[in-house]
DNA sequence: TTTTTTTGTAACAATTTTAGTTACAAATTC
DNA sequence: GAATTTGTAACTAAAATTGTTACAAAAAAA
């Protein structure tokens, strides 16, 4: 389990914002839904809405959906909840010998092909909306 | 930096065994190349072998790779070097509740998504071999 | 054959990351 | 004015990651 979980919670607390969409969606409710703590919601709650995803007010109950759930995919999900939206998918060891050839050479000859997976995996979820999720969500309820 | 380094590590490794091929490779002079102790190259040496990547005896110095280098592609190591084979990529928070239509379904409705965006970084890994990345190694260097 | 070297692995330690919790100011609602 | 809620900081607990010490078993070297 590499990517943690804040990833898939952010998607459930979107997820949720629509499919009750007329309620009332306090993190206290939304936290009782993950089942976690209501400032671990308020907290990816927050890195949505600096990325644009949710509206916010302080004091105000809730959160809406900024953009219709057909114009938010699982990309954007993905790069909001990260701390540091450069750090790559695939983890160097920093520090190989210079004076070896290998040593020298490793993190550039890695690079091309980490990159090219870390694209192929984002790439995939760009291709799926949040409005997919939720119509997976709903049709396994029925 | 969410796959850990024992990846770029057992890449590295395995690099290293192919370039100095004539020389000596005990876990010490692979831990100078690395720059870590040898207990931790050991340790994924173990992995390697395990995954039948390599060959190595107890007591014999050194170690020798299995297969011709454009047979070992980075998805074999990146599989060889896990704890669990089966554990994905992406987490997801385990206890939803059960009673809330999204906690309910969460899980499943993330699984399809999930899965192929995993699929689609292994299969990148997949197409590339030790060998081109040895041949980077050794392109950066002239 | 004795000594040295090396692998393989267990046990432990240090550091970092992740998730959860307490606390509280600021804004809003009741 | 009292109660509720967001937003955030500070702290705690647990887990993961990496490094280290220790040592048996095997092989190589002396």
């Amino acid at each position: 389990m590499a990517i943690n979980s804040r990833f898939a919670v952010g998607v459930h607390i979107l997820s949720l914002l629509e499919i009750n969409k007329g309620g009332r969606n306090t993190s206290d409710y939304i936290a009782g839904s993950v089942n976690t703590n209501p400032v671990v919601v308020r907290r990816i709650m927050s890195m949505l809405s600096k990325a644009g995803l949710v509206l916010t007010s302080p004091g105000v109950a809730g959160a809406t959906l900024a953009r219709p759930i057909g114009e938010i995919t699982l990309h954007d999900v993905y790069k909001a909840v990260r701390d540091d939206d450069a750090d790559p998918l695939f983890a160097v060891h920093d520090k190989p010998n210079p004076d070896c050839v290998v040593g020298k050479n490793i993190q550039g000859a890695l690079e091309t092909s980490f990159n090219q997976a870390q694209a192929a995996m984002e790439n995939e979820l760009a291709g799926v909306t949040l409005d997919t999720v939720i119509r997976s969500i709903l049709q396994q309820e029925s």
